[in-house]
DNA sequence: AATCATTTCAAATGGTCATTTGAAATGATT
DNA sequence: AATCATTTCAAATGACCATTTGAAATGATT
């Protein structure tokens, strides 16, 4: 689909046949490229944010130089994916959340807390959500940031933030509101980091000589409880009224 | 301070003056070695950790070879960081723990959560102790292992750990001891992402239009507090009794 | 003073990387 | 069929990196 064959889309009258032909070529639109996003998004996963483009062509199995060509850059690709990642998870959570809260509305009751934790760590946890390669990339976003993790951060996971620190205040009356904006925080934390424990020589297992696992099923209801914990705390200080 | 020095020191009869001079050079060995500690430390903190040698050797005043000379390598020269940071600031939390533990036994009470807590974070939080650098290394060792930052994490880490494990029960007895191998890494999780969070560009002064910062004075209590609710959470689950 | 080990240094080495180039292939348009 | 834009590709480019080299300087030992 090139922007000469759009232009002419545009200039020329009505056509049914071209109409077909066009509208399969944006379908189709392109092959290498998303061949190209999905082997770097796998590559990505699975050895870390290092991997070269031509790891990532290889697995693709396209020319090298096509990353800079419909990409323009391997920071862009990276960019490329990231945003798509956090756009996918981040529209689940908040249509998630979006519905809880309208149900809490409709039954005259505020939304239940644990419910809140769930739709912001579900997507997480869901095979084949990526949650991992997620939890890596910001985890990477923290240590190293750049101008564009900025950017993706701000543009799809501040609106999200917002709205959940909302809503914690709408299940926790109890609990001052502004308090909510750090405690989001050290949720982030929690569940960042423990789903980013590397499958295999997981520390849990070392620690508990064994016993329990960052794969074992349930870590994410242990992960849903402490949180919900921290949410929840009552830590004994007069919230500042002043503001 | 050469080998050779050495060996002929332990060959040679004693002799005041020699031992003066060996003392001095031992004292002072080598000037050039913990300049490069130095600087290295101090752009691994500000810049990331892939700084490379040739900046670290510009900022510490010596030649590019200096590092292979005194360290062999730049993984050697890394590892060396995080190995003298993880053992200054874990040697302390032990101690810290063992101290509040003994004093709990002899007042015959179980020890407080809090006091737990707070010697396990104050670290961070102490000025000039580098944990800023310490949460950020923590972080890169998540994201990607090397084969020596897992040896240090398991030589420095892991047995405090289990001591801060073992702590929790006493302090906690109503929640089911194995339930603290998890706890312990979801709050690992928590202090290690949110003193990481970049200086002026900080995410929760963004999500709270300014209001709050990370580098507010009371973000460590903050922190506690989150921590010690999500430690002492109800999770309602009926506890395993198999084992 | 002569010998020896250690330390410093400028320059070279070799490897990996992202990116560019320019020609060849493909495919659409008239 | 001829022209044009787009896509593919092998090879080259140039930047940056850690590390090595070997000679010169320093310092200690006899």
């Amino acid at each position: 689909m090139s922007a000469a064959q759009i232009d002419r889309w545009f200039q020329e009258p009505p056509n049914a046949v071209k109409a077909a032909k066009m509208i399969k070529a944006i379908a189709e639109d392109s092959e290498i490229r998303s061949r190209i996003l999905n082997a770097a998004e796998e590559l990505f996963a699975k050895n870390g944010l290092e991997t070269s483009i031509r790891e990532i062509t290889e697995l693709a199995n396209v020319n090298i130089a096509a990353v800079n060509y419909y990409f323009s850059s391997k920071t862009a690709l990276s960019e490329a994916i990231f945003e798509q990642l956090s756009q996918r998870i981040n529209i689940k959570r908040l249509s998630d959340l979006e519905s809880l809260l309208s149900l809490a509305r409709n039954e005259c009751r505020p939304p239940s807390l644990r419910d809140i934790v769930l739709a912001f760590i579900r997507p997480y946890f869901e095979p084949g959500s990526d949650g991992k390669l997620l939890a890596r990339l910001i985890l990477q976003s923290r240590i190293a940031p750049t101008s564009l993790t900025k950017v993706i951060v701000e543009r799809h996971f501040d609106p999200m933030a917002k709205r959940f620190i909302e809503a914690f205040s709408l299940a926790c009356p109890s609990v001052e509101a502004s308090k909510f904006y750090r405690r989001y925080e050290f949720m982030v934390g929690t569940v960042v980091f423990t789903i980013s424990d590397p499958a295999g020589g997981s520390r849990m297992r070392r620690l508990s000589n064994g016993r329990i696992d960052v794969d074992d099923p349930d870590v994410a209801s242990s992960l849903v409880s402490f949180v919900i914990g921290g949410l929840s705390a009552d830590d004994g200080l007069v919230p500042d009224q002043s503001g």
